[in-house]
DNA sequence: GGAAAAGTGGGGAATAGTGGGGAACCAAAC
DNA sequence: GTTTGGTTCCCCACTATTCCCCACTTTTCC
């Protein structure tokens, strides 16, 4: 299949279980997912096949720039693996979750190779904030 | 084949499905398509062939404009995979129709390497406010 | 004129999303 | 060593939606 697409609102259970889009589960070799804080605002979620090239691209960064060594550090000490139970739903620890502001809600959005999880009023938020300046590039892309 | 071509009014019907003009069908590698709305009046509906280097490109201004982030996601979040049924139809979410006015009726028309799905009456419109001046430079090409 | 294909509509089965019970596991307290 | 309390996980159950299939009509093509 092509990247992941698409945006879906889900639940926060009581248990801190939310629902991976069955759009999601398909194709993806695995069960299981690299669950990691790359950007404020989100969480994000890597397929293996999209992980196993970054894992690779920050052991070479930490090689090449031993100062970027905390940094890196940061990210893998609050990066987790995570599976699907029998449901389909993945386990988002509590702290995770406070980092980027999920509470009862989640919104999983398609972002190509990996998949962001959002509280669906930041993203509102943010895509509303958006910088315009992209638009007459990005309709090039399609033309 | 060459490039889509025509225009093609077809009915919404009470599940939002539409059934894909069968001369849109044949030369398309499988039986799914990308669904993104590009501009605001119309979706766009890419093969495979075409969505591929899309995607690509849209990688590529993540990687090397990360301020662009926010743009391409909101993309992304309102694309989705589309496979025709049996009967040659795709689903077209509610919301997706909603935000270009599309009610009982869809007008597919071709755009080379790829589909817009209208409004038949904003596409009247939009086509009556097109802007004269290229019509020279148009013809030019044909010379 | 007949056969095939295209477009339209709807019923029923399968799946997705959600909630909760209870076994298994671990840790500290008695 | 046993008990108690708290997690974690696995499984079952319910509901709504989606998807798959069948059927009918109209059009196209030979």
């Amino acid at each position: 299949m092509s990247g992941y697409l698409g945006s879906f609102v889900h639940q926060v259970d009581a248990k801190g279980r939310v629902a991976l889009p069955a759009s999601f589960r398909r194709g993806s070799e695995s069960e299981s997912f690299i669950l990691i804080q790359v950007h404020d605002d989100a969480l994000s979620l890597l397929p293996h096949a999209s992980w196993r090239p970054v894992e690779e691209e920050l052991r070479e960064l930490m090689r090449k720039q031993p100062e970027a060594r905390a940094r890196v550090l940061g990210l893998t000490a609050s990066a987790l693996e995570v599976s699907t139970d029998k449901q389909g739903r993945i386990l988002v620890p509590d702290r995770m979750r406070e980092l980027v502001g999920l509470v009862r809600e989640a919104l999983f959005v398609g972002a190509l190779n990996k998949i962001e999880i959002w509280d669906p009023k930041r993203f509102r938020d943010s895509s509303e904030a958006s910088d315009p300046k992209f638009d007459p590039f990005i309709e090039s892309i399609f033309a």
